[in-house]
DNA sequence: CGAGGTCTTGAGAACTCTCAAATCGTGTGG
DNA sequence: CCACACGATTTGAGAGTTCTCAAGACCTCG
């Protein structure tokens, strides 16, 4: 798919779910006065499924960019047709979702402009599966207004804000969609989150899948208890 | 519980789940800097369960006013210890809060104040299982600093944002912590959605929920390619 | 090389916040 | 029963961040 392609309700049947194999999605919602809103991206890896990403009456799921997507398979998200480890996964992953939307809202309630994308760019890198090192590179496949759209920002803030993290030698933009974190702890200092990584790839709550740092995917399902979760 | 009162970690052994009985409580989040934020309000009939309302390194749970919780269980949130209706019935909450989570984001991320506000009240009284009628009079327990957090506002701004919907006619706040809708119809108007109830309250989507009539599912196929879809 | 879109940059406006003080309401103690 | 004290709410004035509108620069693609 290019950008702009959309997986229309995209659930022909009801029950189909994919993971994205290259690209990114997004989850738009368009007001009727014309207000965008993007709800998330998906990166390769991920999940889309209807039932764990509603909640809109009108939406449609975009391509971010060049994107392939890949069917999993036309499955009930419902007890009866999974077996256990199954519904565990999609239970985990529900929970995961929860928290990042929770998350989420935080961001957009409680955080200024730059602290919203300084933690975007660290969730982008983090959920890319790579370290917050100084010069990795990274996929950074949305325009400015889809940044700004999914960060309660307008386009022009968003650039500004990311051209003052290229003069400040935080961030390179070699060529667009593509970025390299320059100055990792000055990124992580600009976030007001203690546990940076617990925050943004909470760890997998359900049957027990604890060690795996991947929060999209507990492919454990162990049935032994994590004990207590959480910073005390 | 009064006011104020917590639920420390509320999950002594990491596995039970309680309901509202009277009164409300609230999810807090306090940033290291002091900013405060509410991740949600739970209301009578509504459940607490560690799993599904995560994703936080710090919180508590605290009661909004005179509450009172009843223990549903201690159970594992996991396939292995459920059976099929449980886990159906878990997995039904999750996607449920899966989709208001995502709407509080469109509301905290593109909403003005008053739409906020209004929208807020909109899902009190929907949630209060009332109708929107002119002259229901609803439970309002959270002070105007809690609504502020909840709606990534503060408190001046929403007392600002009451004063005129009272002198407008739309509410009257007789007492504190109780409201009355005068004029259902205004508060409406107020916000840019235009199916507010299945947008505020969104229908089941596990096990046979799918049929239902709002048009989140069923239509046609796939993945379409519109030609481009992103350029306007 | 030109066209179209994206990104950047600037100036002014708007909305919401901050700080401050007055008012209201409730609970307490005399 | 009344006065007082404390917290919550309301209201005001000014400041700040972000938005809007606009124009120019840049980049990619044909």
């Amino acid at each position: 798919m290019r950008r702009g392609d959309c997986v229309d309700r995209w659930n022909a049947d009801g029950e189909s779910y994919w993971t994205v194999t290259e690209g990114a999605m997004m989850f738009l919602v368009l007001l009727p006065d014309g207000r965008r809103h993007i709800a998330f991206f998906r990166f390769p890896g991920e999940l889309l499924c209807p039932q764990l990403d509603g909640g809109f009456v009108d939406y449609t799921l975009q391509a971010v960019c060049d994107t392939k997507l890949c069917r999993v398979g036309s499955l009930s998200v419902s007890q009866a047709s999974l077996n256990g480890a199954q519904a565990d996964h999609i239970l985990d992953t529900a929970c995961t979702r929860i928290a990042r939307a929770g998350l989420h809202s935080l961001v957009l309630g409680r955080l200024t402009a730059p602290e919203r994308i300084a933690t975007f760019l660290i969730d982008v890198i983090l959920r890319s599966r790579l370290q917050m090192e100084d010069g990795v590179e990274f996929l950074l496949p949305m325009n400015r207004e889809d940044i700004a759209d999914y960060l309660g920002l307008n386009s022009e803030t968003v650039s500004r804000i990311f051209t003052r993290l290229r003069k400040v030698g935080v961030l390179a933009l070699p060529r667009p969609g593509r970025a390299i974190l320059r100055d990792a702890r000055a990124l992580l200092e600009m976030i007001p989150f203690e546990a940076v990584e617990q925050t943004l790839m909470p760890a997998p709550r359900i049957g027990g899948g604890q060690g795996s740092s991947n929060g999209e995917f507990g492919e454990e399902n162990g049935i032994d208890r994590p004990g207590r979760r959480g910073a005390h």
